[in-house]
DNA sequence: ACGAAGCCCTGCAAGC
DNA sequence: TGCTTGCAGGGCTTCG
């Protein structure tokens, strides 16, 4: 579920229930995650009060008391604002009680998610040091790009999506990207003008802004309900579309792999 | 340095 | 109906 406009949407959604807030008690039901959720975080954070809501590529930055907890959403994960009372149910890893009587819940099936606790500063924790530009902030621009790409040869998909370049940019938006900029998702990296790149540029930011303004919508009472997948899909113009006619010029869309993942594109329209 | 592939895990849909 | 297979929105790690 987790691409950046959703973890955005989560960010703003949990914000104003948080920030502030003190919490009063932590309960880790499976630290099994993608690393094990930092022991001990019960007494590390327990009884300080969150300060700050942030986000940085995909991972939220909850400032608690002197240090920072890290948290990933993975491909399934969740974060919700639910009752104390509510009972926790499969997948419900972790509560991070909230004086008032809410619970912020961590949900996530595949486990592919992270809570870490770092205590300095988290620009310099290893995970997001070495992190590219934000897509929506100035950094990101075609002159940028363009210099990074120059005697790249992986395909431009891989390298929109390769989080040192720049993050946040997952699979179903760099499918729509490339699409709508009108660049075939196989084409070299180092092999796209610079004029070529700030279309490119324009659309990841386009799609993206979107998604936020819509995802607000899609998500607009996931907190305390079930934020319900795939409501985004019928804006896509390409993304799960495999098949269907191009939108702008009716041609079949073609589905093929690339770097494991599912990629969509008009042979027509993206050269 | 770069690029491709492997892998972590559960759930679900499709095919037999 | 029940099994097996493949795929899913991420991204770190390993290998060549």
């Amino acid at each position: 579920m987790p691409e950046l406009p959703e973890v955005e949407t989560t960010r703003r959604g949990i914000e104003p229930h948080c920030a502030g807030k003190r919490v009063t008690q932590v309960v880790v039901r499976d630290s099994r995650m993608r690393w094990p959720v930092t022991p001990g975080l019960e007494k590390l954070i327990g009884k300080n009060r969150i300060t700050s809501v942030a986000r940085r590529a995909k991972y939220l930055l909850l400032g608690i008391g002197e240090g920072t907890l890290i948290v990933h959403l993975g491909m399934s994960g969740s974060l919700r604002i639910v009752d104390k009372t509510a009972a926790p149910g499969k997948h419900d890893h972790v509560d991070i009680v909230l004086e008032g009587g809410k619970v912020l819940r961590y949900n996530d099936p595949r486990r592919f998610g992270c809570l870490l606790w770092h205590q300095e500063d988290p620009i310099n924790h290893p995970l997001l040091s070495r992190l590219g530009p934000e897509p929506l902030g100035n950094e990101f621009d075609a002159d940028y790009m363009y210099r990074q790409s120059r005697r790249r040869k992986a395909a431009v998909k891989a390298f929109l999506m390769d989080g040192h370049i720049v993050v946040g940019v997952g699979n179903i938006y760099a499918n729509e990207a490339l699409h709508r900029a009108g660049v075939h998702p196989s084409r070299q990296a180092g092999r796209i003008s610079r004029r070529r790149y700030d279309r490119l540029v324009g659309e990841v930011r386009a799609v993206l802004m979107n998604a936020i303004a819509d995802g607000g919508t899609t998500l607009r009472d996931f907190v305390g309900s079930d934020g319900k997948p795939g409501y985004f899909r019928q804006q896509l113009a390409v993304y799960g579309r495999g098949g269907e006619p191009c939108q702008t010029c009716a041609t079949t869309l073609k589905e093929i792999r690339l770097g494991q993942r599912s990629t969509v594109f008009c042979p027509e329209c993206q050269t």
